[in-house]
DNA sequence: TCGTTTATTGACTCGTCAATCAACAAAAGA
DNA sequence: TCTTTTGTTGATTGACGAGTCAATAAACGA
């Protein structure tokens, strides 16, 4: 049976079952055990190729956030012109995958992990930052530049834990429209206070 | 010892004990034990007066609940007029009592408990409920109001987030001034889109 | 061919923790 | 006084789960 280089396809399946199974429990306590069933091997192997339960979490978590930048990556080729990379961005971060049921579970308990292990913290300060700086180079000629952009990045963030909790499937459209209706009013209005 | 009417008082104990502990430990493996420790008695009271810890958490945040929709009722009270109501609820939401640092890593925490705790989610969706028709209430003259509300109460829960995340301490008046600035400019802009 | 590396698992260890229980202490009531 | 109610805990149980290990097997390299 062993056919060699397994390796990468085994730790892809293993993150992909993390992924599904967070988002299945709603919460970080699920075991080793299930997620090294659902991706079809026993928890041994597992933790011959993780070290530990934590590392998983963490290369599930460095998934999710590679796909997310690549997401915004190319949706910015696509775009010219400061506003449409705002709208790029906005329409990336709202897009099925990223409001795919598990995927948003997964951040949600993202946070959570974020506050206890340092390299989760660490890897959730690299996407917060690389958003902000996006945000703020589509908007660099304005002086108030930083104040848009952190509270764009919070709504983003806000409206995603809305889908969150919601009862029905997630409306990815809906927040794009949501977060658009706010960056527009706030970006032809005069800076308030 | 054992003098009579202790129950409120420990339950109280255990509750506060509860939110001080999941602020510290960051997330919700916290043992009874623990718990119990820190508000000065046996685990094997705790579960007495509470049946379980699933009803210890929902008991702690039901307090939290309770705490914070009472002070935007007394911000409420105190206000009058649409425009001071909305200024009222956003100064109350981000008071330093709900920016404490344990405060809001319960509520993180809450979060994630509603994914799979049938009567977390529920107490959550009482309070987002309350949170939507207040906000709306002060702006129902216009056409748009559900949608402002929506936006603006997903602000809210982002912008909580974000001090969650932050190393320094929380700053209230900072996320004050990024959600008025945002309302402030989707108020006077016109209903876009 | 034979040792080495890679893949794989079942069985096991060791610790932890929620929940229970038996027992004890003090107040209230009869 | 005696009994019932309330408060309180140490010890125990029972389950579960992370991580280890020894053993097996296939491929590879010399």
């Amino acid at each position: 049976m062993p056919k060699l280089g397994m390796e990468p396809i085994r730790k892809q399946a293993l993150v992909n079952a993390t992924i599904v199974e967070i988002g299945r429990v709603g919460s970080l306590d699920v075991t080793v055990s299930q997620i090294a069933k659902r991706a079809g091997m026993s928890s041994a192997l597992a933790h011959h190729y993780f070290g530990s339960k934590e590392e998983m979490f963490l290369a599930a978590m460095r998934h999710v956030l590679t796909l997310y930048g690549a997401e915004v990556r190319g949706a910015l080729a696509a775009a010219d012109g400061p506003d449409a990379r705002l709208r790029a961005i906005l329409r990336a971060s709202f897009s099925p995958m990223n409001f795919r049921r598990d995927v948003v579970g997964a951040w949600l308990n993202f946070w959570v992990l974020a506050q206890s292990v340092p390299g989760a913290k660490r890897l959730l300060g690299v996407y917060q930052g690389r958003l902000r700086s996006n945000l703020r180079a589509c908007l660099r000629p304005r002086a108030d530049a930083a104040q848009i952009a952190d509270g764009l990045g919070a709504l983003i963030d806000g409206l995603y834990l809305r889908e969150v909790l919601k009862d029905g499937p997630a409306d990815g459209a809906r927040a794009v429209a949501v977060a658009l209706d706010y960056l527009d009013a706030r970006l032809r209005g005069a800076n308030a206070s």
